[in-house]
Formats: structure tokens, C-alpha cells, sequence
DNA sequence: AACGAAAATGAAACCGGTTGCATTTTAATT
DNA sequence: AATTAAAATGCAACCGGTTTCATTTTCGTT
């Protein structure tokens, strides 16, 4: 049952396996009639490429490596589409790995990654403490940190967290609130959040408002946090009239427990999502958001990374996408009572 | 800038390059003090294993391939989720790949996958005309066919699509429902999707419905073909009292459009879900679906393609997963005017 | 001290393509 | 027919681990 090589096909085409390997990869500088015998032959004996001697001999694979904390958040999956779809017609294969927001876990897992020499390396961001060990990486092989801006000399596709953040508390305090609380992602782990999180305690010094241990909740991006989020939120003694929440998921189960308690987005709470996740215009109301272009993130990431795999010695890539705000109904300007 | 090879680390350590080797794989076989020089070396050289090689050698790689019609599809994020935990924590790492229903891309993509010598592969499902195909595959390397039954001799993970969707329109019936739409997926490409449009055929037949041609849309599961379809169905003359719907997207833009309509769910249409995704409780009304248990269906392949793997000659897996009905609001009895 | 079994290690072939360089064949030109 | 450039193909070392089988070391026993 041993597979079939270029070596037996060389041998039954009279040829060296030289002329084999040419036959896969440069047929045009093979004679005609030599080229159909040994693809005949292929075809016969029912001959499949063996990629993993390629890469050995090569040094390197078609692989790319994409690093995600979560594989199933809807932005993510968006992301990875993106790239995947991307990659997948340039002949690339596109391998997934979760580091579950944990730093050691990420170390790990790039190590073992590496061990699989990849073309490319994408990142969802990384961990603050494995920074340096990042930056190694990228002298090593093509990578782009995605979502976020990275230090040079690290390429990144992905926007200002930080600032978009604070352009939300701001349109927020615009339409007239003061008592804004923020659910945010885990910004004791992940730097993405770490900066949203910086941003909620400017905006509040920068405009004189206190700052209120109850109104900020740390939550995973999913429904079922923002849900406990919110339902410690909805029975504060005195309730915030806006929520940031920091994705569409934990918006989304914001307003139904919102809902459940009996009150009115955004009668009574307003609330502003982030992501602008598929889903959001479909629910009720149809959520005011921030719009992230995830899977065109995907899609540029890929785009950048294939070129600089492709040995494109463009400087370093820096690419911020646009993230306007998506005004829909679930926000609105409080009215003094 | 070369990688440093065990060659190399043996060759400082005094030792040969087996025992090298053997400080990886088996370190219990190995003289104390030579591991520790092999492993400080190591260290000290920023050594890195060449899966590369290792798979070459052993003809097998530690890698899983995932093949799925799309992967930001909720319910397939969530089954790719479960088995890239799964597999991750067992030390595999997982490829995804996607065919776009296409049944020909799906050819192409399982032969290129077979180049990279995976350990494994897992399949949602697959083109008919690509039966013998997989069948063939399933001869060289251990495979689990997911989401669906599969004929022997191909493992399965799955469920009875055909039976979960008369059910349903069973329980619509029951409910005195009579103009019953249904908005299915792609049944002329995709195996799944055509035997819930069978279950759809025999349910009519077998109660004396007339078979309408204007009540059946075929769609992608996605959010925007739902909206899409239902746009349709609500502009008849005469309009279904329930709809089914193949997937929760679907169901849920479906919802949206008929409150733009200026009509209820489930007042004047109900609406039946398929698959419970997380959001699908969030949203208004909570959606009436039928739960299928997406991530388990990936930890479950997982693991069974892990004892395979692992060479246990158990028998053909034919694990059926539980898909039962999930009531909530967005559906109830009609009432007869 | 001698012996045998167990533990530790080495030698080298092997996995299946790749590729630079050399050589042969073919075709074009004078 | 001779010359030469171009096209086609071969040679063989190489990529970096793995693994079988053989050999050497170590160590407990008598």
C-alpha cells in the first residue's frame, strides 16, 4: 500500500526523477511527448505528490498559520474567511490555532507552529509579555499582526482601538449621557482591550465624569457574558442610561436582558455595539454599532502577507481600515427629565 | 540564519544524532546527565524541530484537515471550534478548508489535502457526485464524515437530516399550519440540503398538501438569502402561516422582514429555525428551532477521529447526535378566522 | 573477578522530493 | 557539413529527522 513516488514513475517513463519533479512544477520546459507519457503514468498509478518531502527539501511550506484567541466569535470567523478564502485560491492551506486569551498558551502554540516551518504567520493580536518573542518571529518568516496597531517592526492590518473607543464615549456624551458604563473584553489579558479600556478612563477624566467601579464589567466576547454583564448593570441602584458594550454579541444579549427587565432600549438604556457583526441589523432594535471590517481585515492580511511571502521587500505594512460608526436604533440623545 | 539541525546539537553534545532524537521523543531512555547537556544545547542553539522532516520520515504528519462548505457559517465556526480544541489539546493542528458547495472545488481541495499527508481528515458532509471519491479516501487515512449519515463504509458524526425536518413539518401541521413555505439550502448541490427537501416533498404527499412551487426558495444559509427569500414568500397573495426555515440566519432576517412588512411572528407567520444558534434566544421573538448540537458534533468527530488515528480498529463510527425541538416564541398554533 | 541482563548509544539506510550543474539532444544558421 | 545556441534531461548531493539493528556501557549478582 506504499504510495507511489516520483522515483517509480521516473523509472517507468525511462527518465530521471528530476525530469518528474520538472513535470509537476515547470512543464513547459519538458518536451512534449515525454510530459504526456509521465502524466499518463501519474494518472495510472494513481501517483499523489508528497507535500511534506517538498517542504523538507524546499525549507519551507505552503502553510499558513492563523492565531486566533477564539475560533468561533463571529468576528473571527469572519477574519478567517477572509484570509482562508484569500489564501486558499493562491494554493495556500490555512491552519487555525486558539490560544484562549491565555499568553502562555500562545507561546506554546506559536513554538509548535513554528516547528511546521509555515510560509506565513497571521496574528489576532498577541499577549503584551510575548511581544519580544513576536517581534523574533517576525525576523524569521513573513507575519502580520491583524485587529490592532503593532509596533514597527511589526506590519499590522487592523485600526486604533484606542481612539475608535473614545470616539464612541464622546458621540455618547454628545447625545447628552453621563452615566456610561462600559462592558469590556478582558483587558487585564489582551492588549486590544487593554486599550479600550484605557480609552473609557481618559474619556471620563477628560470630561470631568467620575469614575464608577460598578459601571465597568469585564466580560468575554459572548453572549452569555454580556448577559451577566448587563444583568448586574440593570439592577444598579443607579442605572447607567448608556452601554458601551465591547462587541455586537454582548450588545445583543444586553438589550434582551434589558428587555427582560422590563425596560426600553433606547428608551430608557442606550446602547452602542462594536464589530457591526452580520446579525446586528436584523435584530430589534437594529443596533447602533461600530462597524470593524473583519473580514476584510482577513482578506488585506492575506493580500500583504502573500506578497511579502512571494518576497516583496516592501517596507513595513501598516495598513488601518476604516471603522465608522454605523447609527442605527438602539442609541439615542437623552432627554432631560 | 540556517536553523540549527540535531545533527548539529549531537554533534556538540559528543552524542549521535539518534539520541538526539530519542532527548525528544523518549527522554525516559536516555542517561540523565546526556539529556540534560542535549537539552541545554538545545536551548542554548534556539533549536527548533522540523515537523517537515519528521513527517517526511514517518509518513504521517501530526496535521488534521477540516473540510467545510463555508466557515463563517455560525454553525460550522461553532463544529470547527470543537474540534480544534479538541485536536489542539491533543497535539494536532487543524487545517480548514472550504469548498463553496462546489463539488468540483471540493474534488480539488481533498486531493491537495492529501498532499500534506494528514493524519486525519473530517468532512461536513460532501458532493454527491464525490461519493467513491471520499469512499476511496477512507481507505487511506482515517475520516469522519460530519453533519449527515453516511453509507458505509464512511464513519459518521451526524444526524438524520431528512427525518429532523419532517418532524418539524409535522409539528407545523399539528399546529393546524396549511400553507407551509419552506426556505431550504442548496439542495441541488449539497446532499444534506437535498434531503430536506425530500422531507419537505414526502410531508405534503403524505398529508395531501398540494405541492406549491412559490412556497419553496432555495437559498445559502446565510442571513442576506433569508431576507432574500422571504421578501418573496411575503409579497404572495396568498401567504404561507409558517415558514421553515433551513438555518437560524435565515430565520432570523426572515424575522425582520415581516415586522418591515408591517406583520408579526408569530401572529401572522410563524417561523421554525434550524440549528439553535447561540444568538437565536437573543434575538425577538426567541426563535422556535431545532437544536443541533454543532459544537459536540465537532468534539465528538474529534474524538473519534483521534482513537482512529491512535489505531483502534473499532468499528464503523455511526454516532447519531440528539437534535431536539427548541420552543420558544416564533411560532403557535393558527387560529383558525 | 566474572557473567549476564539491562541500559545507553551509535551507525547508517531511508523517507521523497529539489536543484545547481553537467551533459546530451535538437534545431537553427552559415 | 560544421558550428553553435537552445532545449531537454540526467546526476547526485541535500533537506533533517526516524528507526532498526548492532554495539558498547553499566551494574547487580554470585
Amino acid at each position: 500500500m506504499r504510495k507511489t513516488t516520483i522515483h517509480e514513475i521516473a523509472a517507468k517513463a525511462g527518465v530521471s526523477s528530476a525530469t518528474v519533479s520538472r513535470a509537476i512544477h515547470s512543464p513547459h520546459l519538458l518536451n512534449e511527448k515525454t510530459l504526456q507519457r509521465i502524466r499518463q503514468l501519474m494518472e495510472d498509478q494513481d501517483y499523489s505528490y508528497n507535500a511534506a518531502a517538498a517542504n523538507l527539501s524546499k525549507g519551507t511550506s505552503s502553510g499558513v498559520a492563523v492565531v486566533v484567541p477564539r475560533v468561533n466569535s463571529p468576528v473571527f470567523a469572519d477574519t478567517i474567511t477572509g484570509i482562508q478564502e484569500y489564501l486558499q485560491s493562491c494554493g495556500y492551506y490555512v491552519t487555525v490555532a486558539s490560544t484562549h486569551y491565555d499568553a502562555a498558551e500562545e507561546r506554546h502554540i506559536l513554538k509548535r507552529i513554528m516547528e511546521q516551518r509555515p510560509a506565513g504567520l497571521l496574528l489576532t493580536g498577541y499577549a503584551a509579555e510575548n511581544e519580544s518573542f513576536v517581534i523574533s518571529l517576525a525576523a524569521k518568516l513573513p507575519l502580520i499582526v491583524m485587529w490592532e496597531k503593532a509596533i514597527p517592526p511589526l506590519n499590522y492590518v487592523g485600526f486604533n482601538n484606542y481612539q475608535s473607543t473614545l470616539d464612541i464615549f464622546t458621540h455618547l456624551f454628545s447625545l447628552g449621557h453621563r452615566r456610561i458604563a462600559a462592558i469590556l473584553g478582558p483587558y487585564t489579558k489582551v492588549v486590544r482591550a487593554k486599550r479600550r479600556y484605557q480609552a473609557y478612563l481618559d474619556f471620563l477624566s477628560g470630561h470631568g465624569l467620575p469614575f464608577r467601579q460598578e459601571y465597568v464589567c469585564e466580560a468575554e466576547p459572548t453572549l452569555a457574558e454580556g448577559k451577566r454583564a448587563m444583568e448586574m448593570l440593570v439592577t444598579l441602584p443607579e442605572r447607567p442610561t448608556a452601554v458601551f458594550c465591547n462587541n455586537d454579541l454582548q450588545a445583543i444579549a444586553a438589550i434582551r436582558v434589558i428587555n427582560d427587565a422590563g425596560l426600553s432600549v433606547p428608551g430608557d438604556i442606550s446602547i452602542f455595539g462594536f464589530d457591526d457583526a452580520a446579525v446586528s441589523q436584523y435584530i430589534t432594535p437594529p443596533l447602533t454599532t461600530l462597524h470593524v471590517p473583519s473580514r476584510e481585515i482577513g482578506t488585506e492580511s492575506a493580500r500583504f502577507l502573500h506578497e511579502l511571502m512571494r518576497g516583496a521587500q516592501s517596507g513595513p505594512v501598516a495598513h488601518i481600515v476604516d471603522t465608522p460608526f454605523i447609527l442605527r436604533n438602539s442609541c439615542r440623545a437623552l432627554r432631560e427629565a
